[in-house]
DNA sequence: CCGGGGATTATCT
DNA sequence: GATAATCCCCGGC
């Protein structure tokens, strides 16, 4: 019984709230058809302007990260080091660069085809650890920057599911060491134990 | 088990 | 030409 997110969701000035908050929902793909999922086990919010591990620090805005600045509810995909796919969702007002990375999900449906996809025949923890895995399993590619999430391509939903307080950890983010003393901000989330947190799951 | 480093290319300077 | 919000293998302990 999934119940998609309504854009107002992610229409709010908080992101590092709203990160948090999507701990534990589902993450939907559908493309040509194929449906894949998965519940969302770690995510990072990064803040507009003022912080300096954003694309848009100080207001800096380029053709690939202009979907920073599109309305609340926009999917931002990038390329990291070349090859991989990372999937972020776009918050806060239009024109204010709020975004939240997918780092890790557990996977839910489609599981044949995100392992197609990562061209493994075994289910392990590494199909959807780390947000480069998330993007490739459910087959996100920087061509889907600026999809909406209201749509059906992508889109994130609720169950029953409920998350308790103490299951969500809290850390300083990943491989953003270069942005001086804002790499040590609290702006993880992870579920505490889950195997799919890409790393110090405590 | 852990740390180091190579892969690989879009993007910005 | 350097860099990057990463991943995974491999060698060493």
């Amino acid at each position: 019984m999934l119940k998609k997110l309504p854009l107002h969701f992610y229409d709010r000035k908080d992101v590092v709230h709203i990160a948090r908050e999507l701990i534990g929902k589902i993450i939907v793909t559908k493309f040509g058809g194929i449906i894949t999922s998965g519940r969302i086990a770690e995510t990072e919010a990064y803040i507009a302007l003022t912080d300096k591990a954003s694309h848009s620090f100080g207001g800096r805005r380029t053709s690939r990260n202009e979907h920073m600045y599109a309305a609340p509810g926009t999917a931002y995909v990038y390329i990291c080091y070349g090859m991989h796919q990372m999937l972020n969702v776009v918050t806060n007002a239009k024109d204010i660069p709020d975004a939240i990375l997918i780092r890790a999900i557990e996977p839910i449906e489609g599981i044949e085809t995100m392992l197609q996809r990562a061209g493994k025949t075994k289910a392990d923890f590494t199909l959807t650890k780390g947000p480069g895995n998330v993007g490739k399993a459910l087959g996100i590619f920087k061509d889907h920057s600026g999809t909406i999430l209201s749509g059906d391509e992508i889109y994130i939903a609720e169950d029953r599911y409920k998350i308790k307080k103490d299951e969500i950890g809290v850390s300083a983010r990943i491989g953003v060491e270069s942005a001086g003393a804002d790499a040590l901000l609290p702006y993880r989330f992870y579920l505490r134990g889950n195997k799919y947190v890409s790393r110090n799951n405590k």
